[in-house]
DNA sequence: ATGAATTCCTGTTGGC
DNA sequence: TGCCAACAGGAATTCA
């Protein structure tokens, strides 16, 4: 599952290897990941079809490649979406869905012929045709901007959630407020940050919540440290295995495992359909709010 | 309008 | 050993 700093790495690969050449053939293999694209695959094709890639951009997760045709190709990977650049002889992945050859750089020697390939085994990834061109695509426009991006408004963010009832992890979770945190990250910052993802926006204090955002990037920051994908090879790589996942995660998965800091067994909950980890001693469930009827109190702690 | 639950996918895992 | 249910998750969609 790509995370925002492995998104960041797939973007500095396309900027690297993609830009500047034009995309002058594509296949599509598979309807599903392009789906977003409603006038259908044929349409996509088309309006993609001998135009040239003149940037790579991002929106938390959303890449997109803007064209010389004024539109741009929106692409999000999903659970196990990847883009890579291959050579055009290289036998095809197992789930390969979509595939772009690339035209030659300019130069005297263009090299071998590259595709551009879109690999997604479980499909909740997709690419589309957006009008929006060089600009935000209106298609993300509800996207916030991520806690890496420099215009990020920790402010506003904080503010925003001191206004909500909402538990604080699906506030993390909410792609309007802030963008680029997925499951994993979210339980990783909220134990760092010694704090229960049941805790309500509302109940939050300034200072708290600065610090929550600042144990988000740190869990970036070091997911960007171990990940050692290499964005100067030729393959614009998304690896979901790195060694991230198996060394440095403190609470996410580790239900029973002693927590790093206390000793404390970590403790699984359900949570929208996924799971919720958290230290019961670092972090400590809120307390039931008083004037509730007897049971309404849920999040199925005991 | 707001917030919460549901949904889409397929490969892996664990229980029996 | 094989079968099947449970599980994983980004974010749009649907529901209350």
């Amino acid at each position: 599952m790509p995370e925002l700093p492995e998104v960041e790495v797939v973007r500095r690969g396309l900027d690297a290897h993609v830009v500047g050449r034009a995309l002058d053939s594509v296949e599509v293999l598979h309807p599903r990941p392009v789906r977003r694209h409603l006038a259908g695959a044929e349409d996509f094709a088309a309006l993609v079809s001998g135009r040239r890639v003149l940037a790579a951009r991002r929106r938390g997760k959303y890449l997109w490649l803007p064209l010389d045709s004024g539109d741009a190709v929106l692409a999000h990977l999903g659970m196990s979406g990847q883009l890579l650049v291959q050579p055009a002889t290289a036998p095809p992945e197992r789930h390969l869905r979509v595939r772009f050859g690339l035209g030659r750089p300019p130069g005297p020697d263009g090299g071998q012929r590259l595709e551009l390939r879109f690999v997604d085994q479980r499909m909740f990834g997709g690419l589309s045709v957006s009008p929006g061109g060089a600009d935000l695509p209106p298609e993300i426009a509800h996207i916030a901007r991520d806690p890496l991006d420099p215009l990020f408004d920790d402010t506003r963010f904080v503010a925003a959630a001191r206004q909500r009832a909402s538990e604080v992890k699906r506030i993390l979770l909410d792609q309007r407020l802030v963008s680029g945190i997925g499951n994993i990250y979210a339980d990783e910052a909220l134990w760092r940050a010694r704090m229960h993802g049941s805790r309500p926006g509302t109940a939050l204090r300034p200072a708290q919540l600065h610090r929550l955002l600042a144990e988000v990037r740190a869990v970036m920051a070091a997911a960007l440290e171990q990940g050692g994908t290499s964005f100067d090879s030729l393959y614009v790589n998304v690896n979901g295995q790195s060694g991230y996942f198996d060394r440095s995660l403190h609470a996410y998965g580790r239900e029973g495992d002693p927590c790093p800091r206390c000793g404390t067994p970590i403790r699984r909950i359900p949570f929208m359909n996924r799971s919720s980890y958290f230290c019961p001693r670092c972090q400590p469930p809120p307390r039931a709010r008083r004037g509730l009827p007897r049971g309404a109190r849920t999040g199925g702690r005991d």
